[in-house]
DNA sequence: CGGACTGTTGATTCGAATCAAAACCGGTGG
DNA sequence: CCACCGGTTTTGATTCGAATCAACAGTCCG
C-alpha cells in the first residue's frame, strides 16, 4: 500500500537525478509506514533524535526555528516527494522543527532501512546526498532573499521559486498552483510582519502580477514576476546533468 | 608537501566525525595541489563547472551571491580545514562565488580523487556528507539571523558563531581570534549597510561586549554576547555523536 | 607623499514594525 | 438557519530601525 508513497519519491528524485531500473525497484521495495496528519501538526520537533525520516506524499510542510524571544522563522517549504528531515540520517539531533502546513499523507522510513538502501544502491546514496545539497542551495538563495531584497521582490521570489519546484513535479497548471498557506506563514518565510506581508500582496495584486487566495496562487505575468524577483533558477539544479 | 593541507582537513573533520586510522592514512595519501592566493581573489566563480574541490589550509574565504541589481550577500565564512565547494562534487554548476578574504593557502583535490576516496572509505564519504549537512544547518541559522534578529543581536550572533567554530579547531585564545575582515564584509554577511554595521559595532563596543579591530576580534563578555544573540550552539553539531 | 580603501559622523529619508481596530470568513452548535 | 467564535485579512496611524546621502578622518601601501 506504500506504492503512492514510493511513487512520489521516485517522481521527485527523477527531477534532479538519473535513476536506474534497479534503483526504482529498490525504492518500491522500501518498508514505508504511512501516516496521516492534520494541518499545523509537528512532525519532528527541535532537539529530538528521530530514528526515521519523513517522506511527504501529499500536502505541504515546513521547517522552522523559533528565536529566544519567540519569533518564528520558516526555513523552507516542502512539497510532495521530498524528505525534509533526510539530514537526520547524519545529524542525529534536530536543530529545528518540521511541521505540516496542510493535512498531509506522510511515509516514515527507518534510518536503518535508508542506510541499508544506500549501501546496496550507491547511486541512490548519491541521489539522496544530492537532494540535501539542493536543499542547501535553496537555503543560500533564501539568505539572499531575506538579506538583500525588499518586500515585493522578496515575495515574488518565493512565489516564483515555489512555482518552479511544483512545476517540476507536475503540480502546476499554467501558472496556477495550490498553496494553502496563511499570510502569517508567508511573512515568517520572508522575515516580514503579517501587516507588511498583506500590503506587499496587495501591491502585487494591484500590478496584476499574481492573484492569491487562501488556497491558490496564480502567477499572472511570469516574465514580470521573474524580473521583479531577480529570479535565476540555476540554484534549483532541476536538471540531473547540472 | 601536502602534509599541512591534509592535517588541516583531518583536524576539521575530527571535530564532528569519528575517523579511523585508515581514514587518516587515506587522507594523507591524497594528491593535493597546493596554491597560494592573495586577499579578495575569486577561487571559484558562479556559473562555472569546477573539476576539483578547494580545501582551505590557511586563511579565510567566503561564499557570496550578487543579486540582479548588484547587491552582494555573503552566504558563509569558511575557516581552515573546510572544503567550501564540496557540493560541486554533486552539483556540477556553481550557483555562487567562492572568494578569499585574506591571503590563503589552498589545496585543490580533483573530483575523481574524492570519488575514489569515498568509494574506498565509506566512513569518509559519510563524514563529507555530514560536513555538507552542517553547512546547511549553518545556512538555516543565517536565515533566522538575517530574517528575525535586529542589528546588534545579529552581529553578536555572527561573532559568537565564528568564535565557536574557530575554538573547535584550536584557533582562539581566550575569547580572541584573528578575523581580518572589513565592515563592508560584515555588513554583507548580515544584510546591513556599512554605515549601520559601523554603528552596531560601536554599540557593542560601548556596552563592552567586544573589541574589534581590522584584524582581531575579542569577545569580552561571552555570557552577555550569547544572551544578546540568542545563541544556541546545537546547530553547529560540533560533537561527532550529535 | 599621494591615492585608495576603510572607518566614522551627521542629516535625512524610507521601508517595515508596531499598535489598534475593523471587516471577513469558515466552521460550530444551539 | 442564524448567532457566535476564533482565526485571518485588511485598514489607518504612528514609531522605529536601517538605508541613503554626503562629508570627512584614518590607515595602509606603493
Amino acid at each position: 500500500m506504500s506504492t503512492n508513497l514510493a511513487t512520489a519519491l521516485i517522481t521527485k528524485l527523477t527531477v534532479s537525478n538519473h535513476l536506474e531500473g534497479e534503483d526504482i525497484r529498490a525504492i518500491q521495495g522500501l518498508r514505508i509506514r504511512e501516516r496521516h496528519l492534520g494541518g499545523r501538526e509537528v512532525i519532528v520537533a527541535d532537539s529530538t533524535r528521530p530514528g526515521e525520516c519523513c517522506l511527504i506524499s501529499e500536502g505541504f510542510a515546513f521547517r522552522s526555528k523559533t528565536t529566544s524571544d519567540g519569533e518564528r522563522q520558516i526555513l523552507s517549504i516542502h512539497i510532495p516527494g521530498e524528505i525534509p528531515d533526510l539530514q537526520s540520517l547524519h545529524l542525529r539531533v534536530m536543530d529545528h522543527d518540521l511541521v505540516t502546513v496542510t493535512p498531509c499523507t506522510l511515509g516514515f522510513i527507518s534510518h536503518d532501512e535508508l542506510w541499508e538502501l544506500s549501501r546496496r544502491r550507491p547511486n541512490l546514496a548519491a541521489a539522496f546526498w544530492r537532494e540535501t545539497l539542493i536543499d542547501g542551495a535553496i537555503f543560500r538563495e533564501w539568505i539572499v532573499n531575506v538579506g538583500r531584497r525588499e518586500g515585493a521582490p522578496r515575495m515574488a521570489h518565493l512565489l516564483v521559486e515555489l512555482h518552479a519546484r511544483l512545476k517540476a513535479i507536475g503540480r502546476t497548471r499554467d501558472g496556477e498552483f495550490a498553496l494553502p498557506i496563511t499570510q502569517t506563514d508567508l511573512g515568517d518565510c520572508l522575515g516580514l510582519s503579517v501587516v507588511h506581508t498583506n500590503r506587499v500582496l496587495q501591491q502585487l495584486r494591484k500590478e496584476e502580477l499574481v492573484t492569491l487566495t487562501r488556497s491558490e496562487v496564480h502567477i499572472l505575468d511570469h516574465r514580470r514576476m521573474e524580473e521583479l524577483a531577480g529570479f535565476d533558477p540555476a540554484y534549483l539544479h532541476l536538471s540531473p546533468s547540472h
